[in-house]
DNA sequence: TCCCGCAAAGCTGTTAGACAGGTTATAGCT
DNA sequence: AGCTATAACCTGTCTAACAGCTTTGCGGGA
């Protein structure tokens, strides 16, 4: 791993200011020359921070004012909560059975030709690499990726690159468990993977539905059994 | 709005560098002083941009290396695509259809007593502000979010908070227009909002995700009738 | 010719100090 | 008391510099 910047200090700090002093939304911060001080840091130092902060939606700076709380940092895990600390191997599949599965009915009813080719070449990949017995998650990730966003709709990428931590490690779980078993469970993979692209070529959106929630079904029982 | 910061132009900027110079992961970026010569501000500017950058997971920086594209951000909206620009009015709301209904049943199903009354405590507070005819856009999402944490599966608030922006900005158009319209309506979205926390007290699953489906369909009506 | 080692050049990480331009609070005047 | 001007403070940005790490390239030895 990289070595932490000092802005990641920052970073935490700072949101641990809000959380122990318990400051409300719209409450302002120290000034960024008071904060160097106190993390014994440089202003600019605390500048990235506060500029991370606030693309996270946490802080809004008003110049010439200072900076304010946006939203409570208290429960908002995606920026420091590492990924491990979740309950991954269940937590986000429940989200995924709902949001990938929409986004594979959605993608079904209106993707153009351009979007079904983008989602086959991901398809092309993906059987590529599992027939080479090579580790495959990102290619199973990315057509995954590609589903969504033949939606259409950006909200829905979104929602799934802010899922994009768990749904890797997950993905890595299972590369490690697969490679470890018979190839059959390989060309299931594969074969389920077919059955969501097919599904979306012909433009069935139940069929696709049901497809992808079976997948990640499947999925989640190849994990834990 | 407030007028745009110099790093956000840098951080188009070098996103806009990957992609149009088709740079792959794993390949260097600019050093950030060329970087800081190619748009024309300081060097401090551009690491704003790049810590920005990093924490997105588009880009990593080895010290004394460089900094290296990390993954494409060709499709990732969430962090520099102004929400404004999203087809939000529609495309948040086919998310969430999804994402919050099944947060609802989930939450009826096993939430514990001092999950619901934090819940009932947003409602308490989405009504207070509701019937004070303020406007109660942070209320309403508060307590969304509330349910959503209610789930006990944190992915869900990941999910949540990822669409924070755009939820914000329905919120918040959903606001001006009910301030100027007549009480019935505010009478009728807090209605909505009773129902979903009705069900999930009496936990009945299909009546919260039913509830909560019929409130955000209702909502999209009142935005673009 | 090929390889190894070392030095130089380049890069990120961080600091200090300065100034422009905006906001807030205060002191003084009416 | 109410208003206004001004001083104090704050963010946004720039410049210059140095420490420590990495890569490059050159030169010498085998």
């Amino acid at each position: 791993m990289n070595q932490a910047r000092l802005s990641d200090h920052a970073y935490a700090g700072i949101v641990e200011i809000i959380n122990a002093q318990d400051l409300e939304v719209g409450a302002r911060l120290p000034s960024e020359a008071a904060l160097a001080e106190r993390f014994g840091v440089s202003r600019a130092i605390v500048r990235e921070a506060l500029v991370r902060l606030a693309s996270d939606g946490i802080t809004e700076a008003r110049r010439g004012a200072g900076s304010f709380v946006k939203s409570r940092p208290s429960q908002r895990l995606a920026a420091f909560m590492p990924a491990t600390e979740l309950p991954a191997t269940l937590g986000s599949y429940e989200v995924r059975f709902v949001l990938e599965a929409e986004a594979a009915r959605l993608a079904a009813t209106r993707r153009t030709a351009q979007e079904m080719a983008y989602v086959e070449e991901g398809m092309e990949r993906l059987r590529e690499a599992l027939l080479s017995s090579e580790p495959a998650h990102v290619e199973d990730m990315d057509l995954h990726r590609r589903i969504a966003q033949a939606t259409g709709n950006p909200a829905f990428l979104i929602a799934f690159d802010a899922l994009h931590g768990d749904v890797d490690k997950i993905m890595q779980a299972g590369v490690d468990i697969s490679r470890s078993r018979p190839p059959e469970v390989i060309a299931t993979m594969l074969r389920e993977h077919e059955q969501i692209v097919a599904a979306i070529r012909a433009q069935d959106p139940e069929g696709a539905a049901l497809a992808m929630r079976w997948h990640l079904w499947e999925g989640r029982r190849r994990l834990m059994p």
